[in-house]
DNA sequence: CCTTTGATTTGATCTGTATCAACGACGCAG
DNA sequence: CTGCGTCGTTGATACAGATCAAATCAAAGG
């Protein structure tokens, strides 16, 4: 497994390239690096190292020591926070452009997990932070995207507390498609993808597993989702789903 | 009401001033000023002005404009969530030296509310942005204070999203005489108060208020907690709590 | 002292979701 | 093709906590 790991972590290496161009980067635009000038590219370019991840493979275990925060570039990450007798809840899910580690926090107090096959855009930590203070582009967006984290996980509490599982599923539903439909631009009334298993869906909504496949069976059979496959769908009924979220419109 | 409150904030207003010298302020080293010298301070206490309101007053309301951003000086503000039928989730109370508003943004998308009477020290929003600019200590600070919340949403999430009634009630209590003692400095085993209703802290711990006043009852017949009357307690079996809250030992 | 009003407790029931238990479907390795 | 493991579905039952309904308490005002 472990030997799998790194067989395919070479492999990888070998096929991207240890530091593509930034400039032709598909999260040029949205992460860490959006307002960075080009000046301030070549110097983020200098530290940079791309790594990927197997689906399932754990890429920082809470506690551990942060050599380097890092951006998704591809794929799907998971934070979880699991308790003593083995519950455990997601509090954060990944997509391309987010961004893993805080500056000024040698550790984190959650696991980071690969849900799909991952390639990170990983930055050493201490030249990192080096490069914030001299950097205000960096600092200012890296508390912009803090700032978007804190929403978004205000937002998933009042899911969590609140919400009912119906509603939880068709939240979770409508954020997947935005992000989805963000990272490929394209037109609406697009296929999507269960980036999760059940199981995983059940832990990051507060839920269990079978909850989760009654809920989405009810979906389907109400002609609100249609599925092509058990991962792959389409919304076909946007408003009965964003009904059925419980969330303003706005 | 409207006329009370009113009364109490041009007496608080006096009574208070509204510039009282930073150097003497209770929350100095832990606010958004904490790591500012002598200097910083001084521009800072050009831009500051005090606010009062009393128990139960809106303090912004989502979607206002925010003209100012502030420091909570003494009392208890609460942030919440309200869906469309009135269910509603707190996302995060506000004690001394907590900081409300972001930098860069002109709206919030919650409510804060006064839960206890609060004193608040108020920055005008676009020059206390400009001195971020200028003043690295500060925006240094404030991304701290940003992560520490989200570490605080992210515990948050796994408690609603996983923990029982009995935790929930357990880990509030924990964290509340963490937040008090911080604040008096003084001997464990001192007496604590719910600045929370029934209603309030149910609506934090994503229950209903008849649970919580179950739980706590409860509580108090196990010997956990003891109560000198509704609102103010003692923990009397501080490793029960713990045990009962379901956290790891740290 | 009495009344009012909001906060809290307590009790009886109901219900959404968890839990327990089988079974079916798919992919992969031998 | 066959066996095995993972993932997903479906059904039956249990239970924590919600909901509904009173009763009690306590502070505030007249």
């Amino acid at each position: 497994m472990v030997v799998r790991a790194n067989e395919r972590y070479d492999r990888t290496m070998l096929d991207l390239q240890s530091r593509p161009k930034c400039s032709e980067c598909p999260i040029r635009h949205r992460a860490v690096c959006a307002r960075c000038d080009d000046d301030e590219l070549l110097m983020l370019e200098q530290i940079k190292t791309y790594r990927s991840f197997k689906a399932g493979d754990p890429m920082l275990w809470r506690g551990d020591g942060l050599t380097y925060v890092a951006s998704v570039v591809s794929g799907v990450a998971s934070l979880g926070k699991t308790m003593e007798d083995g519950r455990t809840q997601m509090v954060g899910l990944l997509f391309p452009s987010d961004f893993i580690g805080r500056p000024g926090r040698a550790a984190i107090d959650f696991d980071v997990v690969a849900v799909t096959d991952v390639t990170l855009c990983c930055f050493q930590r201490k030249p990192f932070e080096a490069l914030i203070e001299t950097t205000p582009h960096i600092a200012q967006r890296l508390m912009e995207m803090a700032l978007d984290e804190l929403d978004a996980a205000r937002d998933w509490m009042l899911l969590l507390g609140r919400k009912t599982a119906r509603e939880k599923i068709a939240t979770f539903i409508e954020m997947l498609a935005r992000r989805q439909q963000l990272a490929n631009a394209d037109t609406p009334g697009q296929e999507l993808v269960l980036p999760l298993t059940r199981y995983e869906i059940a832990n990051y909504l507060g839920l269990t597993l079978e909850t989760v496949s009654r809920q989405l069976g009810a979906m389907k059979k109400e002609g609100i989702l249609s599925f092509v496959d058990r991962r792959r769908f389409r919304v076909a009924d946007v408003e009965a789903l964003h009904a059925a979220s419980g969330d303003d419109c706005d």
